[in-house]
RNA sequence: GCCGCUGUGGCGAAACUGGCAGACGCACCGCACUCAAAAUGCGGCGAAGUGAUUCGUGCCGGUUCAAAUCCGGCCAGCGGCACCA
């Protein structure tokens, strides 16, 4: 065993005296590389043994950049703004900003002991106001662009936290945070207009080096739908819009529902019959959670509505309407026509309703069930559609609905506007101000930015719906910037993911204060070559920050319309057992145990050889001693090198595969196998009769990216004074010299092994079939039968096929 | 329900484009060193069989000289979405 701490606290400090991993100019002349991992939020527990997954493996990837001889931006800050912190801040009656400060300190310390090669002069953080002016003034942008918008709108609330949250934030009606209730309450908002970005988020995916399984997922959450809409007249004189992705199955529509919070109840309320009936639908309706909703998929409710009736625009029927909460107000138009034959919800609710159900598509049995998978079928009982597939068919109706004015081609989006506002403390203000006078919300002019936060008695967020910020009236109240008259700040902060949104932006020019970061370095350092981040962030985070950079685009602030060249994604790392770690089942393993016991270079290396990097991970403490006897036994061999400038012989062949999947393996992130690979040469190191200086520093320039304190160490006993293996070339491969001049090839006989043999590499098949059957135990296996066939694979294998 | 991913020893996992299944590591067993233990080194380690051999990558079937890998049909687990018309 080595004094690690010793030896890793010492390089470290080489390092960072010597700047080696600092940023170069853009002018350097070198190909720049920009790598990044998504900040973290320095939260009270310090950094998790989650974080150095990613960590490590970007660091690792950086570090090889750089041996590479590219220009690395290797970034890290604090997404520091949220909830956890505030919360701690009431409970402690202590600012967040300080506890923000303690915390980004105990990460910063421990970020420093696992060796990361950051450029530390880059560092961010996200609630320093000379960082948020520049959050603030995108808001301004997208405000003076009209895509900030204050809008009252049921909005999803948290019932702990007494704040809104954004739909993506819900999950399975609860908090996606705290895990509390979730319930629909009215409130004023405001709202950034992702879906006008809806088309561009999912079409501009296709030319990005993403994992399929991020943009699967983004394309499914944005939920494109082609369609149309169409007309219904009613009897009470006005149309009523509803869209559909089946016009083709117009003619089997045989009732309409709409959304109990559909506008036309009120307007139709002199001709409605029922009213009282329906009011007390909406509002049981209302009443419901969004976790109940979606509990109570199974049974349909509704109303009919007596008084109005629609029109069937194809056929001139003459069809009920219903209220009934499975339709939406919030997608499409609130209202439906109803299919049941080929519609498993409208067949649900027409049995519940004992409605007609006419069959248009012929092939299902619609006395059983809907008939929804019915894209290959023939229209029938539809008029002039009769005999068509569908899919001509709804070229066929969308065409007839426009000549006749009852309808057009519509695209509809599961993606609804981001709920930007948060009635909480802890975040940026949103820097406008309300005017009575100016008729509405003012911006603040840039050069009042930022908008810092005041310093407040009290962050208690409060039942009402205002923001703790609300109550400071010196601060609430102000001058209009355009007239001078009385005016009110903005009292809701933004979300969470508002400074996440342009952070990496900010790294390529973190000390800018005339903009977010100058043309010369997003010319230069944009976009990320590579963004590793995790799966929980696919329709969060990486979405706002998507939408972001295109609107940014758009107005020119930067010269790409993709953030983010490439994105990869780690898996998650579990306790022991193969259970979520967690504070309340005592099973969270913190780095800093490892470190102490075994070093950081241990960590490092267990970390990237437990297993698949983008699966699942099960941490056993017991494996990283497996890592730590890689380190021991490599100090062994390093104190019985001799001199030598070549490769010996024996060795070669292996040293140059090593090069070859090493540098491939870290590009493809099978780090397990990199290090696999170094495994198995350090034990023909130990094989060999002696290993030599030249083979000894290959060694550990490959090792450097995963245990770099050790390896530099190991160098130094070498190196000219202030030259670095962190920064030295990385070795070359000859791919000629990675193949052995004999090979082993396995030979079978009908598709069994039966011998194994040596040959010279790239040998004539005739040899090794004739080399193959001169086997005792392929001659025994073959003696007395007939060969029918040989197959001979180069390299690799022989198959005799036998009969009889 | 829909979309995606995964299923391989006691355990974590490897296996390029179909070509010796189980590399590498953990645990375990034996031996050496030691008074002893730890550490280290050497050897073994999918199952059955004394053995030649046979069986074996979730299950059933297919293609092929050859299948963990390709095709068809299931089963199980994980993740995402979910009354989205």
């Amino acid at each position: 065993m080595y004094d690690h701490a010793k030896i890793e606290k010492k390089q470290q400090k080489r390092w960072e005296e010597a700047g080696i991993f600092e940023t170069l100019p853009s002018d350097c002349g070198k190909k720049k590389f920009y790598a990044l991992f998504e900040f973290p939020y320095p939260s009270g527990a310090g950094l998790h043994v989650g974080h150095t997954r990613p960590y490590t493996a970007m660091d690792v990837v950086a570090r090889k950049r750089r041996m590479d001889g590219e220009n690395v931006l290797f970034p890290i800050g604090w997404d520091a703004f949220g909830l956890p912190t505030e919360n701690y801040a009431i409970k402690h009656k202590v600012h967040p900003a300080s506890i923000t400060e303690e915390n980004i300190n105990r990460f910063r310390a421990q970020c420093k002991a696992l060796g990361y090669s950051f450029d530390w002069k880059r560092e961010i953080n996200t609630t320093d106001p000379d960082y948020y002016k520049w959050t603030q003034w995108i808001f301004l942008k997208l405000f003076e662009k009209g895509l900030a918008y204050k809008k009252k709108m049921a909005v999803n609330w948290c019932t702990s936290c007494k704040c809104v949250l954004a739909n993506e934030e819900v999950v399975d009606g609860a908090c996606e945070r705290c895990g509390a209730p979730v319930v629909r309450r009215e409130k004023e908002q405001w709202m950034l207009r992702i879906t006008a970005y809806a088309d561009r988020l999912i079409d501009d995916l296709k030319d990005l080096d993403y994992v399929e399984r991020v943009k699967t997922q983004q394309t499914n959450w944005i939920g494109r739908s082609y369609g149309a809409e169409v007309l219904f007249d009613t009897t009470a004189g006005d149309k009523l819009k509803i869209f559909t992705t089946r016009a083709d199955t117009l003619f089997g529509a045989t009732y309409m529902v709409i959304s109990p919070e559909h506008p036309v109840i009120e307007k139709w309320a002199g001709s409605i019959s029922n009213m009282s009936d329906i009011l007390a639908y909406r509002e049981a309706a209302a009443a419901k959670s969004d976790f109940e909703r979606t509990e109570l998929v199974k049974d349909k409710t509704g109303v009919e509505i007596k008084g109005v009736r629609a029109i069937n625009p194809v056929n001139g029927e003459d069809i009920p309407i219903f209220v009934s909460d499975y339709v939406l107000m919030s997608y499409g138009t609130g209202a439906i026509m109803a299919v049941p034959a080929h519609d498993t919800r409208d067949y649900a609710f027409a049995k519940a309703f004992n409605l007609p159900i006419i069959e248009v598509v012929a092939g299902g049995d619609i006395e059983k069930e809907a008939f929804t998978d019915c894209e290959t079928g023939v229209m029938v009982n539809s008029g002039f559609l009769n005999g068509l597939t569908v899919e001509q068919a709804k070229e066929k109706i969308i065409d007839w609905l426009t000549l006749n004015l009852k309808g057009e081609r519509k695209v509809n989006y599961k993606l609804r506007d981001w709920v930007f506002s948060r009635q909480r403390y802890w975040g940026e203000p949103i820097p406008l101000v309300y005017c009575e006078h100016c008729g509405g919300f003012v911006p603040v002019p840039e050069d009042q930015l930022p908008v810092e936060l005041p310093n407040v008695e009290n962050y208690e967020p409060t039942d009402s719906g205002e923001s703790p910020l609300a109550k400071m009236t010196d601060w609430v109240n102000t001058t209009c910037p355009v007239c001078g008259g009385p005016a009110k700040r903005e009292t809701d902060t933004m979300p969470q993911w508002a400074g996440s949104s342009w952070y990496f932006l900010r790294y390529t020019d973190p000390n800018n204060d005339r903009a977010l970061a100058s043309k010369e370095a997003l010319d230069y350092w944009t976009p990320v070559d590579w963004y590793n981040g995790g799966m929980e962030h696919t329709t969060l985070h990486l979405l706002y920050s998507r939408f972001w950079h295109k609107f940014l685009y758009d107005i020119g602030v930067v010269p790409t319309s993709e953030p983010y060249a490439r994105r990869t994604s780690h898996g998650m790392i579990l306790g022991e057992g193969g259970v979520k770690m967690s504070k309340s089942l005592g099973n969270v393993v913190n780095p800093d145990d490892i470190v102490n016991e075994y070093g950081a270079d241990t960590l490092r290396l267990y970390i990237m050889f437990i297993g698949d990097f983008e699966k699942t991970a099960v941490m056993q403490k017991d494996a990283v001693k497996g890592c730590a006897r890689f380190l021991d036994k490599l100090i062994a061999i390093s104190e019985k090198v001799v001199e030598g400038k070549e490769y010996s012989e024996r060795l070669s062949p292996s040293i140059h595969r090593t090069i070859k999947k090493v540098g491939d393996d870290i590009e493809a992130m099978k780090f397990n196998t990199a290090i696999a690979a170094l495994m198995t040469l350090l034990n023909e190191f130990s094989d060999a009769p002696q290993v030599n200086r030249a083979e000894f520093l290959t060694f550990i320039t490959l090792l450097n990216p995963f245990a770099p304190h050790l390896t530099e160490e190991l160098y130094e006993k070498y190196a000219p004074k202030g030259s670095f293996l962190s920064v030295a070339p990385w070795p070359v491969y000859d791919p000629a010299k990675t193949v052995a001049s004999t090979v082993e090839i396995a030979v079978q006989v009908n598709g069994k092994l039966r011998a194994t043999v040596a040959l010279p590499v790239d040998c004539e098949s005739q040899l090794a079939i004739d080399t193959a059957l001169a086997d005792e135990r392929v001659a025994a296996a073959v003696a007395g039968k007939t060969i029918v066939k040989t197959i001979s694979v180069k390299n690799k294998i022989v198959n005799i096929v036998v009969k009889g």
